[in-house]
DNA sequence: ATGAAAGTTGAGTCAATGTTCATGTTGATT
DNA sequence: AATCAACATGAACATTGACTCAACTTTCAT
């Protein structure tokens, strides 16, 4: 689980006792509820305070925004999802295989969290700075990954950043499609056809 | 091009005269820049009837709310990428030639169309029953064609509708970091590389 | 114990904007 | 010229919800 609530705050915001810090946490976690259920703008302040059990002004007490707020929800939950996959892939025995763990990760992570998918796509409408910010790190370890195992003869050659961008695209809409629309298939599954055509690719042999 | 203003309209309020017919025709295309510009919710009804030039009220001669107009759009846009996309595409000689050359005109028209694409994805967030309908649309065609080509011996064996995830996947992020946030390659050689990746696959040979 | 800093409260303010409607205009038909 | 349905107008209405603030409570160092 990634755990809201520590660098989210602003500096002059943060809260200085214990009780304040129980309260942001709060916060955060009915804000990723309110945001993951009704969407930003359907999203109300006073339905993020009443689900943390707090008054409307003690949430500006900690934000100074509805977007602040937002904002920080996205970097936590960046984080998060790449730590979940990363995680997932530390100790692959190879490129490839380490592709299919990684998809299989990804996939069950959006499975648990579809709230938190949703946010992170949301932001590409309400704070693009962030959603680019989210995607260009995702690629950039992404394409470090690639170029390393091409260098260790693992998988052909071609271009790291534009493969990075075509993973991770189809990795998005297979966590679209079979993680939150229709999950008929075991993240497993999806990951083997996944990454079968990616290493074997579509030409006849 | 797309040719707003046809289908758009609900019966009760369709226009009667060619005047009518001129009217409809420039609120959707001040809708379309609006839209594209700021966003559904920035979107103000008054900002489309400016840009048309016509009153706030004449809005509603047509439309029965903001939301109705949006879904319009999204279903007139739907259909303007799936056509220009198919038109593109017909007359390749095998499906890996058509897999290039449509991609290469998917990323050319988001590069000339950036609002239409931010539109289609938004509605993700605005009017989900409607952006979900678009990709099934575009995933049951791109499954056809991936099953028709299997048959005929053009491409290896393989799961359709998931392939057809996956490569629309890939396009749409390729969309976005090639057509839209820095259009460094031209849309041939983005397609070059990405199908070379798709038909070769990853594995060293 | 006590004072001050940190935290909490929620009614009230305020701006934005989607939608309505009564009135006025246009233009084709007779 | 008269008629009328279609069309156009924009001020007014109504709702919504983000944000403020002055008063109150809790915590804790001295």
């Amino acid at each position: 689980m990634n755990d809201l609530g520590q660098a989210a705050v602003s500096a002059e915001k943060a809260p200085r006792t214990e009780r304040g810090r129980r309260t942001v946490r709060k916060l955060l976690e009915a804000a990723a509820q309110e945001f993951g259920e009704r969407g930003f703008h359907e999203a109300a302040i006073t339905g993020i305070t009443a689900r943390a059990g707090v008054a409307l002004g003690t949430f500006y007490t900690y934000f100074g925004s509805k977007e602040e707020l937002f904002r920080a929800l996205v970097r936590d939950m960046s984080d998060a999802v790449r730590a979940h996959v990363a995680e997932a892939v530390a100790g692959a025995p190879d490129r490839l295989a380490a592709e299919r763990i990684g998809l299989a990760a990804f996939i069950s992570f959006v499975r648990r969290h579809p709230e938190l998918y949703r946010i992170i796509e949301e932001a590409q409408f309400v704070a693009e700075d962030v959603y680019r910010e989210h995607y260009l790190t995702f690629v950039d370890g992404y394409g470090r990954n690639l170029a390393a195992a091409r260098e260790r003869g693992e998988i052909s050659d071609g271009p790291d950043e534009l493969r990075a961008w075509a993973l991770i695209g189809m990795s998005v809409f297979l966590g679209m499609r079979y993680g939150i629309w229709k999950p008929d298939h075991t993240p497993e599954q999806v990951a083997d056809m996944a990454i079968d055509l990616v290493s074997e690719g579509l030409r006849k042999r």
